[in-house]
DNA sequence: CAGATATACGTTATAGTATAACATAACACA
DNA sequence: TGTGTTATGTTATACTATAACGTATATCTG
């Protein structure tokens, strides 16, 4: 099983669990000196790449703010520039083709990133 | 036809066409100032922002520095953690599938950002 | 021409993100 | 007891990016 988390870790996830979306590291490192006095930031960013490690949570490179995964596969990463929301979306197809495609260049992927900005179902309102 | 490009951003996109691969905004800076004596991060900045407006740049999240665009239709930046070797590799295919999926879900998509680190076919050496 | 507007650039300062390097504490266990 | 390991604390600094304001130049327009 999964290596258990320190101290550290268990409290950065329960701040990003707590949040309704990404948080940066100072933003939690805020979080983290109004509850527990002094704080710096290798704390948080030492607890965050645990977490990164064990799978728990990701950074969002284009918002350079990190968040829970939300899906046992990766996903899709949407983010909407009007409301801000950011959603995790399956697509084990696109993950597919692009490792497939990758793979007919010679390249062994390790770790994907597909990130997307643009305008969510609600703040569309359903036009196209 | 797309804007002229000012100077500075002339001598941005220079310097960059004449790296073998990204470079980051401050040694882009650097470059300037050796050239040209004092040159602020804004400078840079503004003129990175011009490029990428115009499509002629972009910046590899990743890696947080800045690439000249090699394609006139969006890839895949495909990074080798081993040699530092940055591709862009065509896949419409992929961003077509990734189109549909956020489509289905209601999301109308601005800007899409893959990028896979992993090895290059020079570095694995044929192996899989 | 005078005045208004727009664009590019310069300049100073500061905000925001991340890590290096070294010290300490607590625990496991030979 | 001593030795190694893991987590953490602490200080300082590096790296990335932008805000805010000032200046120069060109263009347009009444």
């Amino acid at each position: 099983m999964g290596a258990a988390l320190t101290p550290n870790e268990t409290e950065v996830l329960a701040l990003l669990r707590g949040a309704n979306g990404p948080m940066t590291a100072y933003q939690l490192l805020g979080r983290m000196q109004r509850n527990g006095g002094a704080v710096a930031p290798p704390t948080v960013y030492r607890a965050l790449k645990g977490l990164e490690e064990a799978g728990v949570v990701q950074r969002i490179e284009t918002l350079r703010a990190w968040a829970v995964v939300t899906s046992p596969v990766p996903g899709v990463v949407a983010i909407c520039d009007d409301c801000g929301a950011v959603r995790s979306v399956e697509a084990q197809g696109v993950f597919e083709g692009l490792h497939q495609r990758l793979a007919a260049e010679g390249f062994a992927e390790a770790r994907q990133t597909i990130e997307v900005h643009g305008r969510c179902g609600d703040c569309t309102g359903g036009q196209t």
